[in-house]
DNA sequence: AAATCATATGACCACCTGGTCATATTGTCA
DNA sequence: TGACAATATGACCAGGTGGTCATATGATTT
């Protein structure tokens, strides 16, 4: 977590910071993003910088957690009993609207994909467990069939959401279309069908 | 292509070349693979790379067409009117044959997943192409649904085949369990289904 | 032997990275 | 005002990158 001294810091200043990090991550992956860049695009030393944050690691937590709560707040709460396709397709409109008002969040969100540095894969597995859960409670509802990996059902799900991102560009709407077919192809694959 | 200087160096310095390539390319993905690394594995002097090899591209496409040899001939063929969800799993298995006999080789090929670069996806592109033309004869023949979108179905395949390779380690069995769930799921969903 | 051409070589270039640290500046309290 | 602590600063470091190029060596031809 961020130093004490940058909690002292002024809100302006601070904002800066977060701009210019958010600015980078949205560019660059975590494992490419660089410190120098950050520091020149918020105007402050270099030094400043090791001031405020132990690292780059350090700083990325920090980013995530601000920008969750930005998230929260765009995207409209989803009723908690909804399955599991159900929250993908929610998640994937959720990728969208906070793209059209934060189209950095987005971007960050989906290089994640391509990372595959230590420090990310730990923070996928735990950003990943929720959506375990609640396919593990749709297999008890009856709505998924028990046999099913969820474990690989949320890799194939998440990989393909965030890649699909990545290289759709500004085109949402070929991204929702897309996300759809693969849900809809997911959902016929692990889908409980009544006759 | 290599240029002229490179085709007319000794089979052994060849050779000493590609298998620094290979192995520098097998643990960092293209965009962060290092010249330097290749040329010091190697023991030639940084000079003569350029002396035959025009860039980093260059080498790649390289290493690429030698590694398909190589790979052609570890790869039991396969019939050709196999099915696509048969050609997928035999994909798969030859991801692990190639990984006992040439780790490298399938190490290669799963960092291609990770790297966003414009040059990889000209090159994913055009690797993908054949699957597409499988789905598409597979509907033709009534195997799979028509309206599938079978880019998508490709992408979610190819990113979560390497994915998975990427991340399983060298627990093959695991990783052969998990492309055959993903497999079946998404046969399931795009398969036509006889009653 | 001399001249010509192909190739080999590594020092060098500009530019980047994450991180450090001595020094300068500012704020706070006595 | 003086003393002390907190913070700001950017020059600096070691190590990396892709790429160049003058020079040296070797092979061929005249």
């Amino acid at each position: 977590m961020p130093k004490d001294t940058f909690h002292n810091l002024s809100k302006e200043k601070k904002k800066r910071i977060f701009d210019a990090a958010v600015q980078e991550f949205s560019i660059r992956r975590f494992s490419d993003a660089s410190i120098n860049q950050i520091v020149k695009n918020a105007g402050i030393p270099k030094g400043s910088f090791y001031q405020y944050f132990a690292d780059k690691e350090d700083l990325y937590l920090y980013i995530a957690g601000e920008m969750a709560k930005d998230i929260h707040e765009i995207i409209e709460p989803l009723n908690p009993d909804a399955s599991f396709f159900e929250t993908v397709i929610h998640r994937a409109k959720g990728t969208v609207a906070v793209g059209k008002m934060r189209p950095e969040y987005s971007k960050i969100g989906a290089l994640t994909v391509i990372d595959n540095s230590e420090f990310m894969l730990q923070l996928l597995k735990a950003s990943n467990a929720k959506y375990i859960e609640i396919i593990e409670r749709d297999k008890q509802r009856g709505l998924i069939k028990p046999e099913i990996d969820s474990d690989v059902v949320i890799k194939m799900i998440y990989i393909f959401v965030f890649n699909e991102y990545l290289y759709s560009g500004s085109d949402e709407t070929r991204y929702l279309k897309s996300v759809e077919n693969a849900v809809q192809i997911i959902k016929e694959g692990i889908a409980v069908h009544q006759d």
